[in-house]
Formats: structure tokens, C-alpha cells, sequence
RNA sequence: GGGCGAUUAGCUCAGUUGGGAGAGCGCCACGUUUACACCGUGGAUGUCGGCGGUUCGAGCCCGUCAUCGCCCA
């Protein structure tokens, strides 16, 4: 017998453990099927599960469970990602509890130490996945510094290199002063700052009190500037083009030249050129030919290029200091406010500065070539559609991606240098010396480059090198490319572009061929979860309270295309509800011996309600299976949940009762096996959605003599013809819904058993009484049923349902003006729509234009509405005949 | 500045060849029942953001404005 309530907490750690152990999750015990296989978007090896990792999650199993209950060898690669800067600053923090900084330990004893906290800690978030209930095959879990996976990316880079892809430059980098890293664009926040304007003059060589005005929202790269520009076509700056300007504070003597890149609307229309600390000012002074002056150390403190007085300090001291030098000699013109973005670093939260240092670069414009091709061609599809064309403009205006960094967690470059500063890119260290003996003709010292890639770069292998790539395994060639991947769209560059770049030079082939971008889940006010807003919500705390099966459906049925998710907590207490409704009409089933029978055929169904009953399964099935095929997730969830709670435990179980409780034996067998039969469909459609719960009552009710749930086999109905007899179920529910409504509207007490009449019956109401007397009885409280074709009692309420009228004859409760009120009110509500189909049926211009078929559906509409009234007119008069 | 999206019941949201406005939650009333009070039954609630256009007909298509959100520069 089951318990009376569903506790989740401890079912569902029980029924991982048994799914994982028997192997359920692990994919290659299907050869002969179809392949169907997603890579799990890597969590950082740092993270802990957040709402987002939830939603992706949950849609990723729903769609794994599905396809492998369809019987396809179902793949769900997972893993995590070392998470390059992050998981450093992490054991950093550590470290500065211990009073001590990485430079201490020394780059091998601190990787050691980060392997060790990663042993220790690193596990979390796959944990926390598996609370979810997330089916991934564990047994082929990676980790981009696995061992496989960093030969994987030396390959690459060594290839890329040979191809020319990969090259190393000197160019403006976006500088991290805290963590001393290069990072790529992608990693920039920029944030809009109230900033202000500061007009300094600058003297113009060789003449008197003649001075250019240039504004700048950064004095303190004044120290860096190499020229002052204007516009070509600025007539107020034309005749100084070719001048120089004495830089004040310094003693140096710049250009004045005219450039594009000077706007005169802004600022003076002047503006000073610093091309070693601004992205624009360095192509300005590339297409001038202006030396480049390094003014800051890689703390961002004035180095020994400024003068003096300035050295050693840092960018916003050196800021105030110049202000006010300035000011006191007489060259601070103006201030103004000014709204500007400023650039902060993502991970360190400083602001990035812009710094020339020699990177490794990826040709990305190359690889992204084929990338957009592959979309355009439709070889890649993006759902929903709208998310293609953010990718095509990041794409075509593709920047070199900066890949080295600065830190020491990481694949460290595959490049040694020689005494001469050559370059020698090998796969390891003994083909570097064998190239450079080659080079040089003689054996050299080389030194390894100490920088190591950026994590990124592993994970655009990551659909292939989980695989096994660059080994030929065979499950590279029966999973690449994968199926679909799912994501948000917040990593369509950060990771989607780049697998698709990577995914097509090295597999000559897509890595996958749909990418399903999934909401951002956002708070029940539609705000951004963050922790300094302390709106976050956890997705554990939810597992805890309601069960993961309520938070896996609450997010499946928020999982609208093409709309952020916001959730509310109540959202997930109805669906916990839920949960405990599926319950407790399997403790109907089981308390009515509704037991499943293998050799019963729903098809064969001689009682209407099961007949009924097995269509709408039918009808759910394929709603719930469009569902996901469609990625409307919501739609899946909806249709199941509308059809277990709405339509089998709202009426069927009800209709069901009347049959059980009598003594017809085939009847009740029948009834109870449709019973048991329903409910094994409901717990297979349910099963993607709310695994763990589906799979306890599976097991409990005895389904699993065939094996478990999650190995079951997806319901398949195509060609099953299922008998028609919705019109008189479905005049059954109408009738017994208008009973009720007229009872508690009329304050009939609940209790009373009042009869009922069926006047002027039409022939769907005289079969449906004559079927269903029982239910209609015991649904609708009457007390005896019958039908009338003339003569009815005084006194009655009455309504129309159909072609036919429903007496219910209490005279001793009816209060004659309250259903005289109704009638009258129900008659003025068709009036109103009789009228609107009338004006529609008399339009000349509605007639020769709209469809034939609009038209006949607008006059059986009229025709029934009038009818209706007709018959509520002749009620109202046996009403009325009364009182006098 | 460029792009994308949103605006429908008190709240959160569905709503595609354009043809009778829906769900869940909340609210109100009532509780007769062989699963279930994490329940049942019934009920109320809409200028579908504003304006204009196309159309016989617009929540849906087009234009415009407003408000909000996100991405990019």
C-alpha cells in the first residue's frame, strides 16, 4: 500500500544511486540504435548549481530520457572545464588565508595545489547535478585538463600554428592590472559610468599664447600621447595640421595631424592620440606612422617613461595629480559631465586597461568563415531562429580572439624560445630542441613560454575531445557530430562561434546540428539574479523543499521559446501539488486493484468511459512527444499536466467510481485494467519531466516486471483507431458541470439528491442518460433521472444544454426571482451575441469575401445561440405561468 | 548610436495559414463524495500598452509613439 504522502528526499537519492548503478545512464548497450547524443555545456570545475545550470539541465534530460526510452543509444557526454582564472583565484584566496601568494609555492607546487583542491572540492557542482536528476553517462565524465583532452588542445594549437592560424603578436590587449592577464573581449564588462570631460590645452610650438583645446575623459595618458588630431575637414584646425604642440608636463613635442578618427562634434573637435592605451588611438597612430609610449607597468602605475614626479604612481592618483598640475599651470580649460562606458575585468571587477604586450592570437576571421556558412546552409540550425543572426554579427565582425594568458592553471603554450627570441611550436619539449638543433645546427638553450590558453580554448574542443579525438574512437564516429546542444544565449561567442569553428576545421563537420537557446531564468520580478541583489534563488533549497521532480517541471513548463523565465516559488509548490495528485490516483488504482495486464488491448475497450478515456491518452501522448521534438517544452509539460489532473483524475476516476463500487465482474475488470493502463502511459509520458517519482510508482505498482522506467519504451499509438465516443462523454461533462453550477448557484444544498429531468431530449441526451445513469447520479447528486416530453413541474430551475432542456424541479428551495434574474440575464447575453453574428451574416461585403466555411460556422453559431435563447424563453414562460 | 525582445485577468504567462480571449497561482463562496485539504465543486475578473493603417474581419500583419528589458558599439 502506498504511503499517504510522497516524500522526495529520500526517494530520489535511492532511485539515483539505483540508476546509476545499474548502468541506465551509460550509453553504449545499444550499438545497433540510433545514436542521439548531447555534450553537456562544462560547468566550471568552481562553480555550485545556480538556476540557470538547473533550467539547462532539466530541458537537456528531458530531451536524453525521451530519446532514450525511444530506444536510441542515448549519449549524454558530461564533464566541467578548469576554469582557467577563476579556479586560480580560488586556491589564491586560500592561499592568502595561509598569509602566503602562488609566487610563495612556485608554478608546480601550486598546480599541485589546485589539483588537490580540485580533488577535494571539485566534485560539487556533478553532485549537485545529480540531485537533479540529470542522466548523464558518468562513466565517460571529462575535465578539460584531463589528460586526453590537453593533448587534444596541444594538437590543435600545434596545427593551427603550422596553418598560420595561430600567431604571435604585439597589439593592444585588454590588461588586467589585478590578476596581471591578458583577457579577451569577450571577458570585458562594459559598464555605463557618469564620467566627466576634461579640456586641457596644449601650447602650439613657435607661436604665442596659440593653443589647441582637446578634451579626454583619461588625463593621465597625456603622459603617452604622441600627437594631437582633427578632422581633415575641420575648417577651424586646418591651418594647424602640420604644426607640433609642446606636450604639457613633459618636455616632449608631438604632431598635430589630421585623422578620420577626430570627430568634431565631439569634445573640441581636437583630440589627443595616445596609441599605446586606446584601441582607437592605436589604429590612428598605425595609419600615422606615431611612436608608441608605454606609459604603465602591468600594475597600471606610471613606469619610467613619464616624468618623475609622476613615476610609481598609480593610473587614478596620476589622474587627480595631473588635473590639478595642469590646472595650476593655467591649461585646465573646462570640465564637463560626460556619460561614457568604462571596460571592468569580469572576474577581478578592475578596470581593464589597455596595454601593449605580445600575445598569442587566434585567426578567427578565417575560421569563422566556414562557421557562417555552415548556418546559412541550414547544416546547423539555431531554435529558435532569431538567435542566428546574433551570431552572424558577432561572426562577420570578428575580431583575432587573444588566447594566452598570464596565469599558471591552464594547458601551458606549446612554444619555446630560442636564445634569439625564435620560436619553436612543437608537442613537447624534445621536438622543440630536435626543431631548434634543426634551426640553429647546434643544441640551444630554450626557454617553454610561460603563459597558458585560455579556457575557452579547451572548451571549443569539447564536442570532439570529450569523444576521444584526435583518437579515431568509435565513439567520435558514431557521436560526432552530436545531436543538439543546449545553452544559453549568453555563450553563443564565448563557446557556441568557437566549437563551431574549431568543430569544423578539425572534423570537417558541425558539431552539432541544432543549437536550442534556452531563457535566462530571472527572479518572480523579472530582475537579474545576483547575489548583491540577494535575489537568488537556490535551485537546492527548491529540490529540499518540493522535490526536484516539481522544480524539473516548473522550469519545463516556464520553457517558452523566446522569453526569459521568471520564477516564482509558488510555481513550484503547485507543481510539487502535482506531484502528490499523480500520487494519490495511483493509490486510487491500487486500492481498486487496477492492475496492469500486458495482453490487454485499450483498442478492444467495450465501456465508453474507457473508450473515452484511452483516446485522450492517445491525444496526450502525441502532444506531449510534438512537445519535444518542437523544443516547446512548455507545451510537453502542459499537455501532461492538463491531461493527468484535468482530465483522468478530474473525470475519469470519478466516472470510474460508479462502475467499481457495482457488481458487473467483466465491466469492473475492463475498468480496472484501462485504469492501470492510463496510468503506466502517464508515468512513461511523465517520466523526462519527473523522473523520480514516475520511477517509484513504477516500481511500486508492479509495472517493472519488464525492467525499469527509464528504460521503458516511449508510447507509440500511430495508426491505433480509437472509437468516437467523445460526444456523449462529452455531453455527460456538460451535464453534469450545468447540474452543478445551477445548484450552488440556485443555493441548492450541497447535500440534497434533487431529481432531474431531461425535456424534449435529443438523441445524444437519450443515449448518454441511458449509458451513464450512474455517474450522472452520483457526479451531479441527483436522485432520480428521467425524461419529459410536455408537462413539467412547477417551480423548476431550468437551462438548455444542447437541443435539449434540464429541469430540476425543487420548488421547496427555489426562490423565483433569483432564477427568473438568471434566465433573463442569460437571454440578454445571447441577444448580445445573436446581434454580432446577425450584423456579421448581413454584410454583403462578409459574404462575398470571407471563406464559405467561416460563413457556415458563423450561422450554425447564430442558429445554436438562437435556439438556445428560444428554448430559455419558453423556461422563462413556465416560470412565469407559475406566479400567476 | 545599432540590434533583438517584451507590453494579454490582481500576479506569472500561453495563444500561427487573421474568423467564438485562455491556463496556473491568487481571490470569493460552498464542502455532499472509496485516492487526494499539497483536495473537491462553483464563481468573479480583460479598452489584448496608445494611436493610425491593411482587411469583409486584427491579440495576431504593417507603420508610429510610449514604457521596460537584454545584447553590441
Amino acid at each position: 500500500m502506498l504511503d499517504k504522502l510522497y516524500l522526495p528526499a529520500e526517494v530520489e537519492k535511492r532511485r539515483y544511486l539505483a540508476w546509476e548503478e545499474s548502468g541506465a545512464f551509460t550509453s553504449g548497450d545499444r550499438q545497433e540504435s540510433d545514436p542521439y547524443t548531447i555534450v553537456i555545456p562544462p560547468p566550471n570545475v568552481t562553480g555550485s548549481l545556480h538556476m540557470g545550470h538547473a533550467l539547462n539541465n532539466t530541458l537537456q534530460d528531458i530531451l536524453i530520457r525521451y530519446r532514450r526510452m525511444k530506444g536510441d543509444n542515448a549519449l549524454w557526454q558530461p564533464g566541467t572545464d578548469h576554469a582557467g582564472i577563476a579556479t586560480q583565484m580560488v586556491v589564491e584566496r586560500q592561499l592568502e588565508t595561509e598569509g602566503k601568494t602562488r609566487h610563495d609555492l612556485g608554478r608546480e607546487a601550486f598546480i599541485q595545489r589546485i589539483w588537490k583542491w580540485r580533488k577535494e572540492s571539485g566534485g560539487t557542482i556533478t553532485e549537485q547535478l545529480r540531485s537533479l536528476g540529470a542522466s548523464c553517462d558518468w562513466s565517460r565524465e571529462r575535465f578539460t585538463m584531463d589528460e586526453g583532452l590537453s593533448s587534444a588542445v596541444l594538437k590543435v594549437f600545434v596545427q593551427l600554428y603550422q596553418e598560420g592560424l595561430i600567431y604571435r603578436d604585439k597589439r593592444l590587449v585588454n590588461w588586467d592590472p589585478k590578476l596581471h592577464t591578458a583577457i579577451s573581449d569577450l571577458e570585458v564588462e562594459q559598464r555605463e559610468t557618469a564620467g566627466q570631460l576634461w579640456y586641457f590645452k596644449y601650447p602650439i610650438e613657435n607661436s604665442k599664447n596659440d593653443f589647441i583645446t582637446v578634451a579626454t575623459t583619461r588625463p593621465e595618458t597625456m603622459l603617452g600621447d604622441t600627437a594631437v588630431a582633427v578632422h581633415p575637414d575641420d575648417d577651424r584646425y586646418k591651418h594647424l595640421v602640420g604644426k607640433v604642440c609642446r606636450l604639457p608636463l613633459t618636455d616632449r613635442l608631438i604632431p598635430l595631424i589630421s585623422d578620420e578618427y577626430s570627430d568634431p562634434e565631439k569634445g573640441s573637435g581636437a583630440v589627443k592620440i595616445t596609441p599605446a592605451h586606446d584601441f582607437n588611438d592605436f589604429e590612428v597612430g598605425r595609419r600615422n606612422g606615431l611612436e608608441m609610449i608605454n606609459i604603465f607597468d602591468r600594475n597600471a602605475r606610471l613606469n619610467e617613461t613619464v616624468p618623475k614626479v609622476y613615476r610609481g604612481m598609480d593610473r587614478f592618483e596620476a589622474r587627480k595629480k595631473i588635473i590639478a598640475d595642469m590646472s595650476s599651470l593655467g591649461l585646465l580649460e573646462k570640465i564637463e559631465d560626460n556619460e561614457m562606458t568604462v571596460p571592468y575585468g569580469d572576474r577581478s571587477g578592475v578596470v581593464i586597461e589597455p596595454w601593449l604586450t605580445d600575445q598569442w592570437f587566434v585567426d578567427a576571421k578565417s575560421l569563422a568563415k566556414p562557421a557562417i556558412e555552415a548556418v546559412q546552409m541550414g547544416r546547423t540550425k539555431f531554435v529558435p531562429k532569431q538567435w542566428e543572426k546574433t551570431y552572424f554579427d558577432w561572426m562577420l565582425n570578428i575580431q583575432p580572439w587573444c588566447i594566452s594568458r598570464q596565469i599558471w592553471w591552464g594547458h601551458q603554450i606549446p612554444a619555446w624560445f630560442g636564445p634569439d627570441g625564435h620560436i619553436f611550436v612543437e608537442l613537447n619539449e624534445e621536438d622543440a630542441y630536435l626543431a631548434a638543433e634543426r634551426h640553429y645546427g647546434e643544441r640551444k638553450e630554450l626557454t617553454r613560454d610561460e603563459d597558458v590558453l585560455d579556457t575557452w580554448f579547451s572548451s571549443a574542443l569539447w564536442p570532439f575531445s570529450t569523444l576521444g579525438w584526435p583518437e579515431n574512437t568509435k565513439e567520435l564516429m558514431k557521436h560526432y557530430p552530436t545531436d543538439v546542444l543546449v545553452t544559453g544565449f549568453d555563450i553563443i561567442f564565448f563557446w557556441v562561434a568557437r566549437m563551431m569553428m574549431m568543430g569544423l576545421h578539425f572534423m570537417e563537420d558541425v558539431p552539432f546540428r541544432t543549437v536550442y537557446i534556452h531563457a535566462l531564468v530571472r527572479d518572480e520580478h523579472g530582475q537579474k539574479m545576483s547575489k548583491s541583489k540577494g535575489n537568488v534563488i537556490d535551485p537546492l533549497e527548491l529540490i529540499d523543499k518540493y522535490g526536484a521532480d516539481a522544480l524539473r517541471m516548473t522550469l519545463a513548463a516556464l520553457a517558452t521559446q523566446g522569453r526569459d523565465i521568471k520564477l516564482s516559488e509558488n510555481r513550484v509548490e503547485g507543481y510539487r501539488n502535482f506531484t502528490t495528485k499523480l500520487w494519490n490516483v495511483a493509490r486510487f488504482c491500487e486500492l481498486n486493484e487496477c492492475q496492469f495486464d500486458l495482453k490487454f488491448d485499450p483498442f478492444a475497450c467495450e465501456q465508453p468511459i474507457n473508450q473515452w478515456i484511452v483516446g485522450k491518452v492517445v491525444d496526450a501522448a502525441f502532444k506531449v512527444e510534438r512537445g519535444i521534438k518542437d523544443y516547446k517544452f512548455n507545451e510537453a509539460a502542459g499537455a501532461i499536466y492538463q491531461f493527468t489532473w484535468g482530465t483522468f483524475c478530474d473525470w475519469y476516476v470519478e466516472f470510474s467510481k460508479p462502475i467499481l463500487l457495482g457488481d458487473e465482474e467483466h465491466i469492473i475488470s475492463e475498468t480496472r485494467a484501462t485504469a492501470a493502463w492510463v496510468l503506466y502511459q502517464v508515468l512513461k509520458l511523465l517520466h523526462p519531466f519527473m523522473p523520480f517519482v514516475s520511477e517509484e510508482l513504477w516500481e511500486k505498482l508492479g509495472f517493472d516486471r519488464d525492467g525499469k522506467l527509464i528504460k521503458a519504451d516511449w508510447p507509440e499509438f500511430d495508426g491505433q483507431i480509437v472509437s468516437n465516443v467523445n460526444i456523449e462523454m462529452d455531453w455527460v461533462v456538460d451535464l453534469v458541470s450545468e447540474v452543478r453550477s445551477l445548484r450552488v448557484e440556485m443555493n441548492v444544498p450541497p447535500g440534497a439528491q434533487i431529481p432531474l429531468i431531461v425535456l424534449n431530449a435529443d438523441d445524444t441526451a437519450v443515449a448518454a442518460c441511458a449509458s451513464h445513469m450512474a455517474i450522472i447520479k452520483r457526479l451531479a447528486r441527483v436522485s432520480d433521472l428521467s425524461f419529459s416530453d410536455g408537462d413539467v413541474p412547477k417551480g423548476s430551475i431550468q437551462a438548455v444544454l444542447g437541443g435539449s432542456t434540464i429541469i430540476l424541479p425543487v420548488s421547496d428551495v427555489i426562490d423565483l426571482d433569483l432564477e427568473r434574474a438568471r434566465l433573463n440575464k442569460e437571454i440578454s447575453l445571447l441577444d448580445t451575441e445573436i446581434l454580432k453574428f446577425d450584423k456579421k451574416l448581413s454584410d454583403k461585403e462578409f459574404l462575398s469575401k470571407a471563406p464559405a466555411e467561416v460563413i457556415e460556422i458563423q450561422r450554425e453559431r447564430k442558429n445554436t445561440a438562437f435556439e438556445k435563447k428560444i428554448k430559455l424563453l419558453e423556461a422563462l414562460e413556465r416560470l412565469s405561468s407559475v406566479v400567476k
